[in-house]
DNA sequence: TTATAAAATGAATTTTGGTTCATTTATATA
DNA sequence: TATATAAATGAACCAAAATTCATTTTATAA
């Protein structure tokens, strides 16, 4: 044999397919999965379209692959932030911190979860729902929790996790589209206060 | 001259045209905007996709005459209600009683305002957003009404706005994704309450 | 009834965007 | 340095979807 691939090389290609997700990530915030094409993709990152194609095998493992480093990064900080706490009203803070702290940091991740989400049509949103699903099972687990403990009021807790992250996604959502409220961090601790007058903490 | 469009004539093509948006809401209510064909809604409008043509110059003035019709139907819903009430508490319930109100009776609507929107530099989908932050922008005179009256607590009004909005949001959406609640109307009540702790009513 | 213009048709054309592949460039070993 | 193989290129290819247009059908009025 005349050629192996050597560690350097393999280190450049790995960085290279970093570079690709990073910049896909980019994309795709500011259009949709549907709206971006390969070809802008390729240029923005400064290779070839078939170069590519040969880091994935077509599109769609692309935005797999970054939904899946989403789903597991931002899973893993709310995870991580609610092992701190035992008591429900802390992981329930805990959760949302955690959710802003990481689309603060990151927001084409934002962006892509809470803008580009819409229809359920391709495999791509339906992994996005999922994420925000998940999301809304730890919140009524925690509701569940403090209402057998007798510190919420007596509602629907699906309703209310639906109600508690939706309010927590509005604002979020402003604030990626027109920086309204300008200070997020501000605007976080106005909704804890809303959101646990409103489950009726006891 | 030997033809000329006659009334009879004047009123089919009317018809025709309401036929096509009727249909055309139906088509992207269930895939996107993006993911729908401008022959698969011929087809379902039975009619050949130069036919629409003549109703429509392009794809996007066809959805935009959809956008533009749900505007004023959902915020004249809105209006209408709101008109019957003077007490802010009365108004607030009643903006949001319409709009769930419409979007039982129409879940295409609701289907296409909430889920079907596509990524961010669409024409169309500025004014999604706008129906959106006029929503808010109405609940927020609301809240400022009453926060002057003093029945309210002394947080921000905008955050409180948006948190208000955001709830209906999320559970009218996943009532329209996967039938979760079930029951919408009964859901409503129990967002009214939590929403109305939420925002320290007095 | 017939001539004329409007309305409708759907196959043909154009556009768009994902994917491939023959060719070129870079890297590693002898 | 020469050679074999990996990596990169981007024009060409292909499929799907938007749009057009030559032709046919329908409606009006003389």
């Amino acid at each position: 044999m005349a050629y192996r691939q050597t560690n350097k090389v393999k280190e450049k290609l790995d960085h290279k397919k970093r570079e690709i997700i990073k910049t896909a990530r980019e994309v795709f915030a500011e259009n949709s999965y549907q709206g971006t094409s390969i070809k802008t993709v390729a240029k923005k990152a400064k290779i070839a379209t078939g170069t590519l194609y040969l880091y994935f095998t077509n599109k769609e493992s692309l935005i797999n692959m970054i939904v899946d480093e989403m789903f597991s990064e931002l899973l893993g900080c709310i995870k991580d932030e609610r092992a701190m706490y035992t008591d429900g009203f802390d992981k329930l803070q805990a959760s949302m911190e955690a959710c802003i702290k990481v689309f603060i940091k990151e927001k084409n991740m934002a962006k892509i979860l809470l803008i580009q989400v819409p229809g359920v049509n391709n495999a791509f949103n339906s992994r996005l729902i999922e994420i925000e699903n998940e999301l809304i099972k730890l919140t009524k687990e925690d509701l569940d929790e403090l209402k057998t403990q007798g510190r919420l009021s007596g509602d629907d807790t699906l309703v209310s996790a639906m109600a508690f992250v939706g309010s927590f996604r509005q604002v979020i959502i402003n604030w990626l589209r027109e920086e309204k409220p300008e200070n997020l961090e501000e605007a976080f601790a106005t909704l804890m206060r809303y959101n646990l007058r409103g489950l009726g903490k006891a």
